[in-house]
DNA sequence: GCCGTTTTCGGCCCGACTGTTTTCAGTCG
């Protein structure tokens, strides 16, 4: 059985999580979730890199103890440490802390005195008032719990980033009316342009916190208030999305986005750096001693500590800060550099509008070339084009390009990957096109070297270009499907093709780690948004925050050329 | 359990809010 690096970081965060109920040293507890988030943030497979006997201590936070650990995962899929505090401590405990009032003493507390294991337990013991009697708990944390356990159906998801935004907006709005705020800012991972927001992080500068925090929870679409004090407070809104306020005076304000945006990850590493220098940070400054030397803003915060500027979507702490230590940032990618879109549909097959309102559409928007990528035959998701109905559509397309002025439409298609790695459609009509976009659609069930063969042998029709969401994921519904994403890499680099970022918000496949991958391995890449309709141009942008998280520059994406010079890319 | 530009031992990010306390532990971000 192949392991994954996500089945690794999950079994040292449940050790953790266990370890912490039976109140073990704190910081052997932080090294094992130190691991976890690193190891869930590799490019490369821990697996793989356990069969090349490659030293795992070079990476960080991994030294010679979990180095053993992580082969004894990848060797038996267990954990003999995990097993072994398992016999003290069930390890389905630690899926009772997810609860908002629960951290590790409570929930030890509930199981060394009344057996409470899990959420059922739980809700019976609150029912029968046992809770009471066990000390610290009291009515008020009893009902949060209580409220918590109904949430965790409710609302136990995290919301696409094009889902935050108008909530956001509409709050942000409502925000900006209050008299005397200098600054409203919305920092966290909605800042850092994550795939998916857990929650919203506000900023505001002010003199006093204590009016601006009352308007804050009087927000119409407030439901709950969670939490209310003088400089902070917490609210969910009706959509389930939770809000958190935190009020700050403006000389603050660059320590305090700086603090709010985050990553965790990314902060405690600058704080570590702080430190080295005799410094403190925190989210009013950075201190020497009692006197603040920076905190206006975050450019200056970072000077301070010998860094120049790092980008919100780079803070994860996977390299940022060594690289901005050696002045060695990558420009990162804007939404203006992209000169067209690779990959969208029309009512031919399973889009809304027709061939030249989209292409009037990407025309307003600034595009100077759209690829029409219609589905091919024999997907049984969507109806496709067969090949003389593709014929007919590139006639159409050729009448239509003589009349527009500003844009040209590419002749293209999003062909079917058969399961034996054929295409969907024969060489002659393919030869036909300025471009294809290839993908699979289909048999997403086999195995790892089959799939992965699949791919490569399409990407052998020297009429294969792009391969279009590589990965197959949908953002919390389906996983990628089981592909050694390393080699189809290397194949495509050797075959002259390129893979895609699919910028549509419930795929934005690939991810920035495979973006990231990309870059280092100096394969270029396509920003496409697979668009159905002439809205869904507009989510180009979500594509390009991917990017930037995967620490990508202009230079590595296709459609930021112009349309010759992607011409000459194209070739193969 | 990891790590090293004072270190191979002795550190490990920092502050706010809540509730149950009677001066603070637990939780959270």
């Amino acid at each position: 059985m192949k392991i994954y690096n996500a089945d690794i970081a999950k079994q040292f965060n449940k050790l953790a999580d266990l370890l912490e109920i039976e109140g073990q040293n704190p910081f052997r507890i932080r090294a094992y979730r130190n691991a976890a988030r690193i190891i869930s943030g590799l490019s490369e497979n821990l697996y793989d890199l356990v069969a090349q006997k490659k030293d795992l201590t070079e990476l960080p936070y991994i030294g010679k103890d979990l180095a053993e650990k992580i082969k004894q995962i990848v060797e038996t899929g267990e954990l003999p440490a995990l097993k072994e505090v398992e016999k003290q401590t069930p390890a389905i405990l630690s899926q009772m802390m997810d609860l908002e009032g629960l951290g590790p003493k409570r929930v030890k507390l509930l199981y060394d005195k009344l057996h409470i294991k899990n959420f059922n337990d739980l809700k019976k013991a609150i029912e029968q008032n046992k809770l009471l009697t066990i000390p610290g708990f009291g009515e008020k944390i009893i009902q949060k719990i209580n409220q918590s356990i109904q949430y965790s159906g409710e609302y136990a998801h995290r919301f696409y980033l094009i889902e935050a935004i108008p909530i956001a907006e509409q709050f942000l709005k409502y925000l900006q009316k209050i008299k005397n705020i200098k600054q409203v800012e919305i920092a966290g991972s909605y800042r850092r342009k994550k795939d998916t927001v857990g929650d919203l992080d506000i900023l505001i500068t002010a003199k006093s916190g204590v009016d601006i925090i009352k308007h804050f929870v009087d927000y119409d679409e407030v439901k709950d208030i969670l939490a209310q004090g003088t400089t902070r407070a917490s609210v969910r809104l009706n959509s389930g999305m939770q809000v958190d306020l935190r009020v700050v005076p403006e000389i603050s304000y660059g320590a305090a986005l700086l603090y709010f945006t985050g990553s965790k990850a990314h902060n405690i590493v600058l704080r570590k750096m702080a430190i080295q220098q005799g410094l403190k940070i925190n989210e009013y400054g950075l201190f020497k001693g009692e006197k603040r030397v920076a905190g206006k803003t975050e450019q200056e915060m970072y000077k301070k500590i010998g860094l120049t500027y790092i980008e919100p979507e780079l803070r994860e702490d996977r390299g940022e800060i060594e690289a901005s230590r050696q002045n060695n940032l990558p420009q990162l990618i804007k939404l203006e550099n992209i000169k067209g879109d690779l990959h969208s549909h029309t009512l031919a097959t399973d889009g809304a509008d027709t061939l030249e309102a989209m292409a009037q559409a990407a025309a307003r928007m600034g595009h100077k070339y759209l690829a029409i990528t219609d589905h091919t035959q024999h997907l049984t998701v969507a109806k496709g084009l067969n090949k003389k109905q593709l014929f007919n559509q590139i006639k159409a397309i050729d009448k239509l390009n003589e009349k527009l002025k500003n844009i040209v439409i590419l002749k293209s298609s999003e062909v079917d990957i058969l399961e034996d790695g054929s295409l969907d459609l024969p060489d002659d009509i393919l030869k036909e096109l300025d471009l294809t976009v290839c993908s699979v659609h289909s048999h997403f069930e086999l195995s790892q070297i089959k799939q992965t063969q699949r791919i490569i042998r399409a990407m052998d029709n020297r009429y294969f270009n792009i391969l279009a969401h590589p990965t197959g994921r949908l953002i919390g519904t389906r996983d990628t499907y089981d592909v050694d994403l390393e080699k189809i890499m290397r194949a495509a680099k050797e075959r002259n093709c390129f893979l895609e970022i699919n910028a549509q918000p419930s795929r934005l496949d690939l991810n920035e780690i495979a973006c990231k991958m990309a870059k280092d391995m100096q394969l270029k890449l396509a920003i496409s948004t697979d668009s159905h309709s002439t809205q869904q141009l507009n989510n180009m942008q979500f594509g390009i925050y991917q990017a930037r998280r995967g620490w990508l520059s202009s230079e590595d994406i296709i459609n930021t050329r112009s349309l010759s010079e992607l011409k000459k890319l194209l070739k193969r």
